[in-house]
RNA sequence: CGCGGGAUAGAGCAGUCUGGAAGCUCGUCGGGCUCAUAACCCGGAGGUCGUAGGUUCAAAUCCUUCUCCCGCAACCA
């Protein structure tokens, strides 16, 4: 009989930098279902890859002096390493840089460009001209170019754009027709809420501003923009043509059973990826599900405080499964879900070590005690039997259904309740009683033997969770992984078969104290290398390169080099041409409807001027008035939240953006000016 | 009132759609056992299910109010 196609893959990782953990969380479930499929006898293509293009690549090559294409293969290389290093094995690795994917890429355009769907027109916003970058309004720091600090003006591109509204109505019938296809369910109201029933904008699709992409070959001026460089990749990793010369894997695998993709990008792949697939006339995925996030406690992950975790530290200090196991088990389907070193330890103690581990060893070490290693079913059965074989029987279709509802968490938990069971069983029929008395022999044969025929299902069925211990588990009992038809049977395990003679500790139960010593190593490592990482960046943006080296050479500690200018110099007369005075607030309220801002009435002297702040978070209205600050009075005007400001007050913000408005240190006149 | 999600035992979560005796895992306390990695098994304590109302014979669950978190979107001059 054929085997029925199973298409999954999951998003394609930004070749800026090295994944966290929250990223590679993504390819260890999607490894999960990819082998567990497999194991129900799916014929599975699992692909993955990485999405290279783009302004930020080009930025961060620059940085480390390199070219992008430099740039990409290293990071593209460390991600593989990564995603190989937690015993992913997908079927393709696809790379946006891929010669295959960037002819078709270039054919796609074309062929939606001859066919209408792209149009093209201009695209307004801040454009920077040093670094040749445009912005929208929302991404400049006051009102400057957020990388260099210049001067932005308004101004116009050329660019491609999708007539996304041409296919909105056809794709809300799609989703209201297919509930299952935006996973967790939740998420679709979201969808069509926020972006489809008020009405779709054209998708911007090229940029002649980025450099580093896949040219448009009959307008090399223009660069594909990332939607359709990176969603595509979903079909040209198959042979998609779009010449209708399709490879035989597209024609096998397409479409797509699951796209497994992060909460975030759900937009992308529930909305512009559909409509995508629509103008081309290919058939739509069938189901994409947005995963939750991994997060830190309550914290965010972030570099400069060193508690970023990355899958090959947990894999160094726990392995491989531990971290597959943690991960998987810890994610709930719809809500976000908490790592951090203790719950990690935790979890490995009692389930991995206390539970499994425990579990097999003592399992084994009786065999060995009581029948040399040998496995006898003396078919002498007692009461307590029964619930246990018929868990073990009932096991593999639990996990079924927990699986057919993507709920892998669960599944896992369905398994362990099978071991759970199996130590149950251990007390409950008292071994150790039984060895002590020669009339118990052929019911103690027995009972050994339902436990290592409960193990061995167990362990087949953990085997796309955790591969490498399902193999080791099967390896000390003597045995093979069961079929995947077999495993609502019991009593498979040949008679007379042997296990190990020496069990060997599978996971090792950890001591919380000097876990965390080598963690407190890797947080330091970690913020070493973002300082240098700040450092590179403040050498890109023009700093003398000297004093970097008596930065080096002073080792006045963490924060040294930290507050290296990153701005470039500028004269005494641009300097002259900001006009700083001290203002006294009169008045001051919140904005309505706006969650960050104030509205205050400054007093300079004879004038007042009212400036809107987004300080909301740190100063309540009442703090704020009487208060003699400072603020930059010749800014040109602007418009925020339907309110004129016309200034700017002066604040100091530290790495968390928590704001301090700078006042005078003796009391001056309002209007006085700061110089 | 921009859109949406969340609030359940010390911690992490399920249960909410389809009202019907508050559950799981970890921790904690007590007991049992000794084959095993101080493990395993049994039992206990611990929650007015965020607040205030409403519907109902019955509400964690349905409706309304408010508070606090978190995403996205924005307006962080």
């Amino acid at each position: 009989m054929e085997k029925k196609p199973y298409y999954i893959t999951t998003a394609i990782a930004y070749a800026s930098g090295k994944p966290h953990i929250g990223n590679t969380y993504e390819i260890i479930l999607a490894d999960c279902i990819a082998r567990y499929k497999k194991l129900e006898g799916f014929d599975v293509r699992f692909q993955t890859g990485t999405d290279e293009h783009g302004i930020k690549v080009e930025e961060k090559a620059a940085a480390v002096g390199k070219t992008p294409r430099e740039f990409v293969d290293e990071v593209a290389a460390e991600i593989k390493r990564i995603f190989d290093l937690v015993g992913a094995k997908y079927d393709r690795f696809i790379r946006t840089t891929d010669e295959d994917h960037v002819v078709q890429i270039q054919k796609i355009f074309k062929k939606l460009y001859e066919q209408g769907d792209i149009y093209k027109n201009e695209y307004e916003g801040m454009y920077c001209k040093p670094c040749e970058s445009f912005f929208t309004a929302s991404q400049l720091k006051d009102g400057k170019c957020p990388d260099c600090g210049r001067e932005c003006s308004p101004a116009k591109e050329e660019a491609y754009f999708f007539k996304m509204s041409k296919y909105a109505d056809r794709l809300i019938d799609h989703i209201n027709t297919h509930p299952e296809f935006i996973q967790p369910e939740s998420r679709k109201n979201e969808m069509m809420k926020n972006f489809l029933l008020p009405g779709l904008k054209d998708l911007c699709v090229s940029r002649t501003s980025v450099k580093w992409g896949i040219p448009v070959d009959f307008d090399p001026n223009h660069t594909v923009y990332v939607w359709i460089d990176a969603l595509s990749n979903y079909i040209t990793g198959l042979g998609y043509d779009a010449d209708g010369n399709h490879g035989d894997l597209y024609k096998k695998y397409w479409p797509c059973d699951l796209h497994l993709i992060g909460k975030d990008i759900l937009r992308f792949h529930t909305i512009y990826w559909p409509i995508m697939l629509m103008a081309l006339g290919e058939p739509l995925p069938k189901q994409v599900f947005g995963h939750p996030w991994l997060l830190t406690g309550g914290e965010k992950m972030s570099k400069s405080k060193g508690n970023v975790l990355y899958a090959d530290d947990l894999v160094d200090l726990f392995g491989v499964d531990a971290v597959r196991y943690f991960v998987v088990h810890e994610m709930p389907f719809e809500n976000d879900g908490v790592i951090t070193w203790d719950l990690l330890i935790e979890r490995i103690n009692s389930d991995l070590a206390n539970v499994l581990g425990n579990l097999v060893n003592r399992t084994v070490s009786m065999c060995n005690k009581y029948f040399g290693g040998v496995v006898r079913n003396a078919g002498v059965s007692g009461d307590v039997d029964s619930e246990l074989i018929s868990l073990a029987k009932s096991t593999s279709a639990a996990v079924h259904a927990k699986m057919d509802e993507l709920r892998v968490a669960d599944a896992l938990t369905e398994i362990f309740n099978l071991f759970k069971r199996c130590n149950k069983y251990i007390d409950e029929t008292t071994p150790w009683v039984l060895a002590k008395n020669e009339a118990d022999k052929d019911r103690l044969a027995t009972v050994m033997y339902n436990l290592v025929e409960s193990i061995a299902i167990g362990a087949s069925l953990l085997a796309p969770f955790l591969p490498e211990t399902a193999e080791k588990i099967l390896a000390q009992l003597g045995t093979k992984a069961r079929a995947y038809e077999e495993l609502g049977e019991f009593g498979l395990y040949p008679d007379g078969g042997k296990v190990v003679e020496k069990p060997e500790i599978l996971f090792a139960r950890l001591e919380a104290d000097k876990v965390m010593e080598q963690v407190e190593v890797i947080k330091e490592k970690q913020i070493k290398e973002y300082e240098e990482e700040l450092r590179r960046e403040a050498i890109i943006a023009g700093k003398d390169p000297d004093a970097q080296k008596s930065a080096d050479s002073t080792e006045s500690g963490a924060f040294a080099d930290l507050h290296v200018p990153v701005k470039p110099e500028v004269t005494y007369d641009d300097f002259a041409g900001l006009e700083f005075r001290v203002g006294q607030i009169i008045k001051c309220e919140e904005v309505k409807g706006s969650r960050k801002l104030l509205c205050s009435q400054v007093r300079f002297g004879g004038e007042v001027k009212q400036i809107v702040s987004g300080i909301k978070a740190y100063y309540t209205p009442e703090q704020m008035v009487g208060k003699k600050v400072m603020a930059i009075v010749n800014l040109k005007p602007a418009t925020l939240a339907g309110l004129k400001s016309e200034g700017m007050l002066l604040c100091a913000e530290d790495a968390d953006g928590k704001l301090a408005l700078m006042v005078p240190d003796k009391d001056v006149a309002d209007g006085s000016e700061v110089c």
